[in-house]
DNA sequence: GTCTATACTTTGATAGAC
DNA sequence: GTCTATCAAAGTATAGAC
């Protein structure tokens, strides 16, 4: 099973990029220090990313494949779509505290101009998001679907910055409880 | 009642500062451009904030003296602690959408060492408004006031997400009705 | 004396050449 | 993988206007 090195290196470089951004933020990484970090020479950098903003276009989106993902698992977690809009609460508040936050929402406060790649990425990301949710929302008995879709992503947004800020510790802790509270509700005959 | 032109300059600088830190980020913005703005020299800049974290360590404490300034006025405009968490949902919602959203938000995420002052910052003013919020819930009838006041807070977190992002269209549109039926939940009988 | 305006130094980054 | 051109930004120093 020779691999082939030159195949891989495009995802090499990501892995280790995607994790520096991660940690430290997309302005403070210096392509160099991406390269120090694998250990690659600057050309290979370059031949795969012609840019620093190819980079990080490459990073954002392999994000929102990875929230894609975690949403699929959601749905997979779980039977009704009740269950599996709580499973997508779950998986965030998993993840997020102790993090620095979602990577999406972190590189647009980074890069505020409306023009940027990065910045666009982001802004389709969110207008999709917050589609899915309503679409799973659609699915369960609520009344208002698009409300609650709305109101889950409200709870996941917040997750992100709470969690990130604050750590598990902090008002992002009961989020889980939060989302099933706000399901039964809307889905309750009294709003019905 | 002849007024020092010296003793405005602070808060000139601070002005434009701000505005620009609000509408580009902190990292886009240079010194130079703070000062073709204020059509100030160089020399007054720095005698007032002798490095650009000082300049930005005094726009985020304004920001935290707008957030108690957004708070007191919220518990001026209602007589029931539960009107009151209710309107400052609405004071954020009517000013996060369309504009980048929270600064100290938005900052914490572009200075994300922990030593850093800013970053610093940001952190114990959200640990403030978890207090803040909790400290007004515990004054609701509600069963479990921490959990009623994470609750605000984390619509309020995705209500600067959100709005920031997605705009006044987004899912940050209906959170004052969101922040009033989980209000109504958590002081019901039931819950209680 | 106080502020403006400009020139300069240093640093650190992207990007490319070899 | 090293070396270099280019550029932008933080600070510093200094010269000059009111």
């Amino acid at each position: 099973m020779a691999r082939n090195p030159t195949s891989d290196a495009h995802d090499r470089i990501l892995d280790a990029a995607a994790d520096l951004f991660d940690r430290y933020g997309v302005h403070a990484v210096g392509m160099q220090q991406i390269i120090d970090e694998l250990g690659c020479g600057k050309q290979l950098l370059y031949r795969e990313f012609a840019s620093k903003d190819k980079l990080v276009v490459a990073y954002l989106q392999r994000s929102t494949r990875d929230w894609d993902r975690t949403l699929e698992d959601a749905a997979k977690a779980a039977d009704t779509p009740e269950e599996q809009l709580v499973e997508v609460v779950r998986a965030v508040q998993m993840m997020a505290p102790g993090t620095r936050g979602c990577s999406l929402r972190n590189t647009h406060a980074e890069f505020p101009q409306p023009d940027h790649p990065a910045h666009r990425i982001s802004v389709d990301h969110f207008r999709t998001v917050r589609e899915q949710l309503r679409e799973l929302a659609r699915r369960t008995p609520a009344a208002n679907p698009d409300r609650l879709g709305d109101r889950i992503m409200l709870i996941i947004d917040g997750l992100y910055a709470s969690g990130s800020i604050l750590g598990a510790a902090g008002a992002a802790a009961e989020a889980v409880d939060f989302a099933r509270d706000v399901i039964r509700f809307e889905t309750s005959p009294a709003v019905r």
